[in-house]
Formats: C-alpha cells, sequence, structure tokens
DNA sequence: ACCCTCACG
DNA sequence: ACGTACGTGAGGGTC
C-alpha cells in the first residue's frame, strides 16, 4: 500500500479550536465555535496534505489500565467546560455526515488508538500525518510519522512538524527518550508523577548525558547533584510506573480497516446541510464547488511580453466592453498588473515588468476607456489612470450589487461572482493568503494571473446579468445617472481634499489637556480612589457600587452610564457633571484633535473616503477619517471647525437643505396640512405645535415648539411611543398622546406610514422616490422586536432614501455646473443633507447662486425645497 | 472581535 | 411581557 494517511486528535484539536475562536453561539443558543475552529483546521490539512486516508480517533469516558495501573490517574483532560462539551456530539455529528471514520474504544484513549494505528500505517507502508495539541505524542515520531502541532502565533494558526528528528533537535531526546523525559518530570497535566525534584532542564540534561532512563540508574552515581542522585535513588518505582502511564500504546487491539478511512468525497449533501443549519457560512462554498477547477480557468492566461500585449489590447478595443482589474496594492498602490476579459473565451492578466511598466499598463487603460466600455469592481480607483469625465460608459458591478442589495457588509469579486454567475472561486486570502498582492506577484504569477483573470471575468460574465436585474427592479436609471456619475464626483472630491491647520488642530487639543488632567484628578478623588474613568464598567462599579447612585441596569454587561442615563439619575452630583465634561472633552482630543491630525498629508489636506456602497438607505458614508461627524451641537466642540480652512484665494460655501426629510415625507405622502403647512413663511415645528396643541400660532410656546419637533423627528424615525417619551422624559401615555394629535393632525402621513410598512410586508422591500430599493427581511420575523424594527425602518428608509438620492442629484449637477462654468471653486464635502463648496473669491456669487439652484431643483416635490447658505474664512464661520 | 459610548445627519 | 426611536464611524476597554 502507497500513500499517506492523515490521524487526529478529535478531542485535543477540538480543544484547541475552542480556545482560537471566539465563543459565538447560533440562533439556537449553540455554541458551535470549537466545531467551527476545528473544521478550519482540517480543512487547511487536508488542502495541505492530499491525504489518501483519514481518521478521527476520541476518548472514551471510562477506565482504561491506567487507571488500573495507578488509581490517582485522571486521564489525558482536564475537565471541559459545558460550552465545549455540548459541542462533542456536534462534531461528531458532523464527522459522521462526512463519512469520515471516527475511533473510539472504551478501555483506551485517544492517543493509545493513534498510536496503535500510526504504527499499523506505518507498516502498511503509509506515510503518517498525525494531528494533535499534546506533546505527549511525540514519542510517536519516526521517519514516516510526522507529529503536526498547530500553535497560534501572532494571531494566525501555524503547525510545527516533528519527524523523530525534529524531535531530537528541539528536546535533545530520541521519540523513545521522550517518554523517560517525562517519566522524570511527571505531567501535572495528567496526574502522571515524575520523580521529585527534577524539572524539565534537569530531565532533559539527565536524558541527553545517559540516553536512557535504565542507563540512569545503571549509573546513578556519576550523577553530580547529590541531591538529584538521592531522589532518583527513592523514587526509582515511581519513575517506572510514570514511564509505564506515559507510554502510548503501539499495539493496542483496535479493529480498524483502511478502506473505511480511505479519501472519498466528504462534502455531502447531508454536512452541506449540517453547515446551513450551524451558520457555517464559510464553509458553504467548498460543497458547492463543482470540481477542481472552473472551466473558466482553461482561458486563463498571463502575459509579460510587450507584443502579445498590445495584442491582447487590440482585441479589448475591438469589444463593445471589457472586464478589466487593476491588480494594485492597497497600501503602497504599486501596480502589478491588469486583468482583462473580452469574451467569454479571451482573458488574460498583463503583468507588469520590463518593458510593460506600470505606466505603459495604466497609459493602455486610459487609452482603453476612450475606445470601449469598461466594466470592473470599484472604480473610482481606475479613475487617477483615466481622463476627465471617467465614469462615463463605465460599469461598476460592486455599486450595480450594491443597488441590487444594500444590505450586504461588502461586494467582493467572488461574492458576486458566486451570486450572480454561480462561480465558487478562491478569495484573496485563498489566493495570497496574507501577502500583499506585490509579495504574492512576486512569488507567485500563477496566482496573480488566475485572481486577475477572474475578477475580469466576473466583472465581464456578469455585467449583462447585473443590468437586467437592475432593469427589472427598476434601478437603471438610479445606476446610469445617479450613482456611476456620482463615483467620480465622489473621486474628485477625495482627491482635492480638504485644508487642516495643523498647529491650530495641535494647539486646540494641548488646549484641552490641561482641564481634562483636572476634572480626572477631581473624580478620583471624589469616588476615593483612582480608577479609569473611560471604563464604563469600573465607573458603573463606582457610580452605582461604591457612591450608591440610584442604579438602573441597563446593557448586558451592567450598569449604563451613558451621557442620558446619568443625566436623569443624578444631574445635580458633581461627581456626574464632571464625567460628562471629563467624557465630552477627552472625546474632542482623542477623536478630533488627535484623531484627525493622523490624518493630514503632505499637502496639508484631509482626503477622506467617500464609500458608496455602505449604507442601507443609500446615504454614502465617510471613513479614514470620518468627516460627516465634525463637532456641531457644542459650541466647544463646534470650534474645531475653524481648523478646516479654503486654500488660498478662496472661502467656504456651505449649503444645507433645511428639513428635507420632512419636506420629503410631506411630498410622499401627499397630506394636504403638512403640504400646505410649509407653504406658510412659518416655522414647520411651531405650525405643527400649534396644529397639534391646539393653540394660536402666536401663542405657541418654546416648550411646545419643542415637543412638536420631537415628534416631527420621531415620524420619521418610524414612531414608537416609547422612543418619544424617552426623548422628551415624558410619560409614554403623553408620549401616545402627541402622536395621535399628530396622525389626527396629519392625517395623510400616518396613512402613508402604513402603507410603507404594508408595502414591506408584501413585497419584502421599500422604495424611494427614485426607485432606489431597500429589502427589509427583519419583517418576517418571528420576533416582536424585529418585526418592529422592521416596521420602523420600513417607515424611515423610504423618507432617509429618497434625502439621499435628491442631494446625490444635487451634487452631479452641482459639479457639473462648476465645470461647465469653467469655476476654480471645488464641492469637497457632503454632509447628507449639506455640500461644502471651496469656493474662488472671485466666482463666490456665482457659485452662491448655482449651488442654491441646483440643489433647489435636484427634485421635483409637492413642496419647494429650501437651502440655508453661509460663507465664511473657515468652516465654523459658514455653518 | 465585541461592547459601550458618543460624534454627526 | 418583551425593550425600541432612523442612518453612520471611531476610540477605548475588555476578552
Amino acid at each position: 500500500m502507497n500513500g499517506k494517511i492523515v490521524l487526529i486528535d478529535g478531542h485535543s484539536i477540538l480543544h484547541r479550536a475552542f480556545y482560537g475562536v471566539p465563543l459565538l453561539s447560533n440562533a439556537k443558543g449553540l455554541h458551535t465555535n470549537a466545531v467551527y475552529g476545528f473544521f478550519n483546521i482540517l480543512f487547511k490539512i487536508l488542502e495541505e496534505e492530499k491525504p489518501d486516508y483519514l481518521a478521527v480517533a476520541f476518548d472514551v469516558h471510562a477506565p482504561t489500565f491506567r487507571h488500573e495501573l495507578f488509581a490517582a490517574y485522571k486521564g489525558t483532560r482536564k475537565p471541559m467546560p459545558e460550552e465545549l462539551r455540548e459541542q462533542v456530539p456536534v462534531l461528531k455529528q458532523m464527522l459522521e455526515a462526512m463519512g469520515i471514520a471516527i475511533c473510539e474504544q472504551s478501555g483506551l484513549e485517544a492517543d493509545d488508538i493513534l498510536g496503535t494505528l500510526a504504527k499499523r500505517s506505518e507498516r502498511e507502508g503509509l506515510t503518517v500525518s498525525l494531528i494533535s495539541g499534546d506533546r505527549d505524542l511525540l514519542q510517536i515520531a519516526s521517519e514516516r510519522t510526522c507529529i503536526r502541532i498547530p500553535r497560534t502565533k501572532g494571531g494566525r494558526t501555524q503547525i510545527d512538524d516533528y519527524h523523530a528528528k525534529e524531535v531530537m533537535e528541539t528536546y535533545g531526546v530520541t521519540p523513545e527518550g521522550f517518554i523517560e523525559l517525562k517519566a522524570l518530570m511527571g505531567d501535572s497535566s495528567d496526574n502522571i508523577p515524575g520523580v521529585p525534584r527534577i524539572g524539565e532542564k534537569t530531565a532533559m540534561d539527565l536524558m541527553r548525558q545517559f540516553g536512557s532512563l535504565d542507563a540512569i540508574y545503571e549509573n546513578l552515581e556519576s550523577v553530580s547533584k547529590k541531591s538529584i542522585r538521592e531522589s532518583l535513588r527513592e523514587n526509582r518505582e515511581l519513575a517506572d510506573l510514570s514511564r509505564r502511564l506515559a507510554t502510548i500504546k503501539t499495539d493496542a487491539a483496535f479493529p480498524f480497516s483502511f478502506a473505511d478511512a480511505a479519501m472519498h468525497d466528504l462534502y455531502t449533501q447531508e454536512a452541506y446541510a449540517l453547515c446551513r443549519e450551524l451558520e457555517f457560512r464559510n464553509f458553504l462554498p467548498r460543497f458547492e464547488q463543482k470540481g477542481p477547477e472552473n472551466a473558466v480557468e482553461a482561458h486563463f492566461r498571463l502575459i509579460t511580453e510587450l507584443a502579445e500585449a498590445e495584442e491582447a489590447f487590440a482585441s479589448c478595443m475591438r469589444a463593445e466592453y471589457i472586464g478589466c482589474y487593476l491588480l494594485q496594492d492597497n497600501k503602497t498602490k504599486e501596480i502589478s498588473g491588469l486583468g482583462l476579459c473580452w469574451s467569454e473565451e479571451d482573458m488574460c492578466v498583463v503583468c507588469c515588468g520590463g518593458f510593460l511598466t506600470q505606466g505603459y499598463v495604466t497609459g493602455k487603460l486610459a487609452e482603453l476607456k476612450k475606445r470601449t466600455g469598461l466594466s470592473g469592481f470599484f472604480l473610482k480607483s481606475l479613475y487617477p489612470y483615466l481622463e476627465d469625465d471617467a465614469a462615463a460608459g463605465c460599469f461598476d458591478a460592486q455599486i450595480a450589487a450594491y443597488l441590487l442589495n444594500p444590505l450586504k457588509s461588502d461586494y467582493a469579486v467572488w461574492d458576486i461572482a458566486g451570486e450572480y454567475l454561480g462561480l465558487t472561486m478562491p478569495d484573496y486570502a485563498q489566493h495570497f493568503g496574507k501577502r500583499t498582492m506585490a509579495q504574492a506577484a512576486q512569488e507567485e504569477p500563477k496566482k496573480l494571473t488566475s485572481y486577475g483573470c477572474y475578477a475580469a471575468y466576473t466583472a465581464y460574465a456578469a455585467r449583462p446579468i447585473l443590468e437586467k436585474r437592475l432593469s427589472e427592479s427598476g434601478m437603471e436609471r438610479l445606476f446610469w445617472e445617479i450613482e456611476m456619475p456620482l463615483s467620480y464626483v465622489l473621486y474628485d472630491m477625495e482627491r482635492e481634499g480638504i485644508r487642516v491647520e495643523k498647529d491650530e488642530l495641535r494647539k486646540y487639543g494641548e488646549a484641552l489637556t490641561g482641564r481634562i488632567a483636572e476634572l480626572e484628578s477631581s473624580i478620583h478623588e471624589e469616588a476615593g480612589e483612582v480608577f479609569n474613568i473611560n471604563s464604563p464598567r469600573q465607573l458603573g462599579e463606582i457610580l452605582f457600587g461604591k457612591l450608591k447612585l440610584p442604579g438602573g441596569k441597563k446593557t448586558k454587561t451592567g450598569y449604563s452610564t451613558a451621557a442620558d442615563v446619568l443625566e436623569k439619575l443624578a444631574p445635580e452630583k458633581e461627581i456626574v457633571r464632571e464625567i460628562l465634561e471629563y467624557r465630552a472633552l477627552t472625546k474632542l482630543k482623542s477623536t478630533y484633535a488627535d484623531g484627525l491630525s493622523a490624518f493630514i498629508g503632505e499637502d496639508g489636506k484631509i482626503h477622506t473616503n467617500f464609500n458608496q456602497t455602505i449604507t442601507a438607505t443609500g446615504r454614502i458614508s465617510s471613513t479614514e477619517p470620518n468627516l460627516q461627524n465634525i463637532p456641531m451641537r457644542t459650541e466647544l466642540g463646534r470650534l474645531i471647525r475653524r481648523v478646516f480652512v479654503p486654500g488660498e484665494g478662496h472661502l467656504f460655501t456651505d449649503a444645507d437643505y433645511s428639513q428635507i426629510e420632512l419636506r420629503i415625507l410631506a411630498s410622499m405622502s401627499g397630506d394636504e396640512q403638512l403640504i400646505e403647512a410649509y407653504r406658510q413663511d412659518e416655522d414647520i415645528h411651531r405650525i405643527t405645535a400649534a396644529k397639534v396643541f391646539h393653540t394660536p400660532i402666536s401663542e405657541v410656546t418654546d416648550i411646545q415648539r419643542r415637543n412638536a419637533k420631537a415628534v416631527n423627528f420621531g415620524i420619521v424615525y418610524g414612531i414608537s411611543s416609547f422612543g418619544l417619551s424617552q426623548d422628551l422624559s415624558i410619560s409614554r401615555k403623553e408620549a401616545e398622546q402627541y402622536i395621535s394629535e399628530y396622525f389626527a393632525t396629519y392625517p395623510g402621513v400616518k396613512a402613508f406610514l402604513d402603507r410603507s410598512v404594508a408595502e414591506a410586508k408584501e413585497k419584502g422591500y421599500v422604495s424611494t422616490m427614485f426607485g432606489r430599493r431597500r429589502p427589509i427581511p427583519e419583517l418576517s420575523s418571528k420576533n416582536y422586536m424585529e418585526r418592529s424594527f422592521g416596521e420602523r425602518v420600513a417607515m424611515n428608509s423610504p423618507i432617509q432614501g429618497t434625502a439621499a438620492d435628491i442631494i446625490k442629484i444635487a451634487m452631479i449637477r452641482v459639479y457639473r455646473a462648476l465645470k461647465e462654468a469653467g469655476c476654480k471653486s471645488r464641492l469637497i464635502l457632503q454632509i447628507h443633507d449639506e455640500l461644502l463648496i471651496e469656493t474662488w473669491r472671485e466666482e463666490a456669487e456665482l457659485v452662491e447662486k448655482l449651488l442654491r439652484d441646483e440643489m433647489k431643483h435636484a427634485a421635483d416635490l409637492a413642496v419647494t425645497l429650501e437651502v440655508d447658505l453661509h460663507t465664511g474664512g473657515n468652516w465654523y464661520e459658514a455653518k
């Protein structure tokens, strides 16, 4: 018999996996982390080893020969935590479903089974890989048996391999000697006694010097240290016992048939169903894989010669559109190559190197862009290499997939290949591991070819399918007229960036430190001890435990110390006021003063990322840093905005929509009262207050106005009486009254919200005025809370989403208008209902007019869109 | 990796 | 009896 057998120490690997994978439970509350981790290790091993035979051994909880030898023997495992114990049957179920041989027998430990099978396999002519977390098994190592021990190093699993040679190198003893090493020093975890006073160091020295336990005893007089010598002499029996306990059986009578362990297709339907049930989503693609490789791989080609590259580019130029993928390092921006696909059968990666420089490749790409359509992923990253108005004619598959389902966490190439082409392809890590693209390109051009071709092919082949789906769902125009043009506007805004006065920002931060230190010591003094104020846990202990504040338990992990809770609980307490101030100041310092300055580039600017495929509602988001949450509500925070300044000769023009969401609500609901309210030249919250509280407008009090405003907000969020009562610190009853008065005042609004929920329940999604969809799976949940959430989402999303659509349209129009007018002024930030423009001073008037105009007329609603506009020498002044 | 808290619209 | 306002991102703590 030829080939290789993989033997796995079941409990030991499960144990390792349990501590290596965070404790998660599935929907049924069952823990599955260890089973998940076990199979992660197993799959990795199988891919690496491609064995011909596979078996997993387990202990059975019954006495073994070791118990007979030694009453105190506890077996090889410490007691398992319950969360782990419950996973053992799950693991076995999964192994059975995959048809993997399970070896266990009363009276034998897994070690003995493994030892026996290893020796038997060797005799059959197989090589053996034995996977265990337990070093005891090193005694089994030989030339043909490798003991493989996974361990975590720096967050990733690495496997140490021990043949007999490596055991010798590491421990200075032969595998047989390893038993005696243990006999000398004992093993506390197994309760195997050792010779007293002999530790690992001494034991290794002795073994190296004499070679075996017997040799040590034969030459006892030559043991130099007296205390060691005496201990050895007195405990000879103990040493022999330990040796017998530690010796793994290699000749156990254990029925085993190699035929049962022969490798076969593990990815059965049964196992697939189980993976689904256990929510092991990452494993599912393994089951869907039809064969070892996808047919399309036959067309993959690597191009490294100029002539070939020229030919490929020429073919691309003749295509109606092409799929393309720039193989670029995330960090260094180094370009390793370009994936191209111009038909179902024609694809290649043009690899950078030699004559094919990065500049050549990007130059060719720009040329291609002028001659044919580009389909790709995250095209925003390509725009730097293309000419102006780069988005025209481009198709971004990520954006298309986002529109079709905005709830996904990412839109990676392999996700889209799987979802829209039914193609299971290896992901980035499967191609390159943890290496960067540039590293991988150097080491494994084949992998680079595969990755680039898969991506280009997916971009090519998925395009017609995505387009069809877009048009079926009525989002074609949203895609072509809003999202694609917007992608270029966002690119340009990112590229432009915003100037920040670095020194001023530093001074701002420094000004905070003094007061922070003052508050810190005062808080510690009042608490009577030094603790970490930033730790909600420690703070909770102090406030609710030690100082006995009337505690309201709130969060899963303990008391809530959130600002609104503290304000309601004990606003008069000095320590509470100080904590709140401390929090506010440290927030300003860490997130804004220090946080932002880390993002100032060499050009003195911050270039944020505007993400187009993140939010569920259609808004864009801003990261690294987030420039959409710069402080505004408190004066001290707001002052940070002074450090955001326009370039030389420019000023800021800031325009924000006035209550855009409420206006959209008025328009979409068609409520006559609300529409009429917006026709009056009067504050909307005041009008609402007058109507809801049946008071003449002139007599509306500030409190009434504030309450009406809160109700208006609440409506947009998908009102609940509880939420409103919390916000206004009123009783739920009162909140309910406000709401019912509000609905009586604006019956059309009520009808619209009901309609939205009903539509969502019927169709599974809601839509904006421009056809953008948001699926709401929560509505079919059995859980009341989840369903209620779904209902609120159904009320809010059409409104928030339509507002997102409108400002996107405005952005594109403003961008184009600035360009057509030949302006130097630039759009640089969007904050959901606000646009910030860096305005060339001489263009100030023009920009104001154009900005107001384009924003007001971005959409045709039943009410007018109003825009508040301010200018200034920094962002603070322009608000 | 998750929770809590808090900044914005 | 549940335990909630909608949408985000970042920093610090904890495991």
